[in-house]
RNA sequence: GGUGCCAUAGCUCAGUUGGUAGAGCAACGGACUGAAAAUCCGUGUGUCCUUGGUUCAAUUCCGAGUGGCACCA
């Protein structure tokens, strides 16, 4: 029996949710959420996590389990998901996967290179050294020890450039050596649904869920979380803009403004990259059942 | 009703001593292999309100119209 995972992937705010909550219930399985934000259990407003009315209908794994304290990454979801996977596939044929992280969803049906874990004081040590002596230091070293990906990489980006030195430097090896970029096999079949909606839609619906968000009590939340504000999960749309707002930075409604431009503008970038995918089938939210016949005519050909 | 001011990008506005125009914000496009809701790069999208006139040439000057604002009645 071939096993067949359903990825639903789509902007922020387009209703992911609550389809793959259907689909779930029709095939009878669980839900996996592949949302870098929502994994944190002390965060739900800003995140928009689904009310424990939805959550209690499916079971959803990978939502609230970590802490923001935690360090996490694409490589580690991936060994999470696939562990969860096994697990479901050992009763059943179909799983759910759902959310916007696009990364993240990469990691599961494309696999990530292997590499060491990030020794956590050379990260820190290194990201003292870029904000001491700026960017040019760090693009020295790596020119030194990995041309090779010195000629590719973006020369501004300094994530990128700080993450190929902390391996360098662990390893001994230049970066570029580990950087096979190669689809892993999985065992088991991936059906890619995307949603989408209309743009100016779309837009007004994240405007409202802001304004949502508000009322049930974002600042609070914000607030609660305001001394943990340097920690990368906390750099996160939604706290940030209020956090900015708590330092006097800008006005309350400036805040909010700039929560629904920011989630607007990360609406935008997963619809870039989304859209490079050939795999994925495009419909509406509200073709649901257009989606179920879909997902079950492709199960049926691959038996 | 009279007088004055204004009308330029989605918004707020700048500008052209007459040679069809540019800032901020918004918007749009792209990159992405262990921080990814992160990080980085790129793009001006325009009947210069309408209509006559002057001029080789009008968004710019003049007249009229329309709309808005202010003041006086």
């Amino acid at each position: 029996m071939v096993k067949t995972l359903i990825v639903v992937l789509g902007p922020t705010g387009v209703g992911k949710s609550d389809l793959s909550i259907r689909l779930a219930q029709f095939f009878k399985t669980e839900i996996i959420s592949s949302d870098s934000r929502q994994i944190f259990r002390e965060l739900s407003i800003g995140t928009a996590v689904p009310p424990p009315s939805d959550l209690q209908k499916v079971k959803h794994h990978l939502i609230h389990s970590h802490s923001v304290h935690d360090y996490y990454s694409a490589s580690q979801f991936e060994e999470d998901a696939l562990k969860i996977l096994d697990q479901i596939f050992k009763e059943k044929n179909v799983a759910v996967l759902t959310g916007g992280s696009m990364f993240y969803i990469d990691a599961v049906c494309n696999g990530i290179d292997d590499l060491p874990h990030i020794d956590q004081k050379l990260r820190a040590r290194l990201i003292f050294d870029y904000q001491e002596k700026g960017i040019e230091h760090l693009r020295l070293q790596l020119k030194q020890m990995d041309p090779a990906y010195y000629s590719s990489v973006d020369l501004k980006n300094h994530k990128r450039i700080l993450h190929a030195l902390e391996i360098c430097l662990m390893t001994g090896k230049p970066y570029s050596s580990f950087r096979k970029e190669e689809k892993k096999e999985r065992p088991f079949q991936t059906i890619k649904i995307g949603l989408n909606m209309d743009r100016e839609i779309l837009y007004e619906r994240i405007n409202q869920r802001v304004d949502r968000m508000i009322r049930e009590g974002l600042e609070e939340e914000a607030k609660q979380y305001y001394p943990l504000k340097t920690l990368n999960s906390l750099n996160t749309v939604g706290y940030k803009e209020l956090f900015a707002y708590f330092e006097g930075k800008t006005s309350l409604e400036e805040a909010v403004d700039l929560i629904k431009r920011n989630s607007r503008h990360y609406a935008r970038k997963q619809l870039t990259w989304f859209r490079k995918d050939p795999e994925i089938n495009w419909f509406l939210p509200s073709q649901e059942n257009e989606i179920i016949n879909f997902v079950a005519e492709k199960i049926t050909e691959w038996e």
